[in-house]
DNA sequence: GCATTATGAGCAGATATCTGCTTATAATCA
DNA sequence: TGATTATAAGCAGATATCTGCTCATAATGC
């Protein structure tokens, strides 16, 4: 998929409307694995097959300046016996973008609606 | 495998000498995964099969207090693309636990040679 | 010497992240 | 409109640690 410039694949769109999602539940910070399991249980579940894909979309967001993370200290992962998480987390940037999209995907809806009145 | 009181099974033998014939090349530490290798490329390849058996032994021997670990700083993992590891250090009962258990088997041995003569 | 029993060994799989290689497809250019 | 091309998606597997379940066996008790 060759990307159209400074846009979004519906992957990264739907990593960022999770995130947005669990921001509104007062989770700020959500791991890969807990993103691939609500992208697999939410409607977007077609957006995603194999785990590979995700966390390089995740890189590829954070490259962008769209999220940002952090390791988890190691000592509450050896707890909980499972391995670290890396946290990730939308950014102001990030924030906007999916403002920003979401405005141009309800433009021509409304245009629409308008054409049928 | 039902544990002869106050002794170690052949698996935390091998475990014990891995970590101290790495310490011989200046290598105080080493992860599970590592030992893991050391015991199949070494002579003591038929001591490990499963990797599960490997982290259960090496909980028993911290447990004991033969061994101890911490976790490796996780952007180190991060840096190197894997996840993080755990590392294990022979403590000081460790090191006399198996130089005691290796003076009981040549104990026996020098006996025999002796008889021999 | 034989039955009991404690516990280590093995098997399978979960958890979490990442990489190399191939394939599919959307955007772009002629 | 059709060919080219950039790059996301998919597949497979490595890395590392841990747990639940079952099976095997060595030590112990009678």
């Amino acid at each position: 998929m060759k990307r159209k410039k400074g846009a979004l694949v519906p992957l990264e769109i739907g990593i960022l409307s999770a995130l947005a999602l669990a921001r509104k539940d007062h989770v700020s910070e959500t791991h890969g694995f807990q993103i691939a399991k609500l992208l697999q249980d939410g409607a977007r579940a077609r957006l995603l097959t194999a785990h590979g894909t995700l966390y390089r979309a995740l890189g590829r967001l954070e490259q962008m300046g769209l999220l940002d993370s952090r390791w988890e200290d190691p000592h509450i992962a050896a707890a909980d016996g499972r391995p670290v998480r890396r946290l990730y987390r939308l950014t102001d940037a990030g924030l906007s973008a999916l403002a920003r999209r979401r405005a141009e995907t309800r433009a021509p809806l409304r245009r629409r609606q308008l054409a049928r009145a």
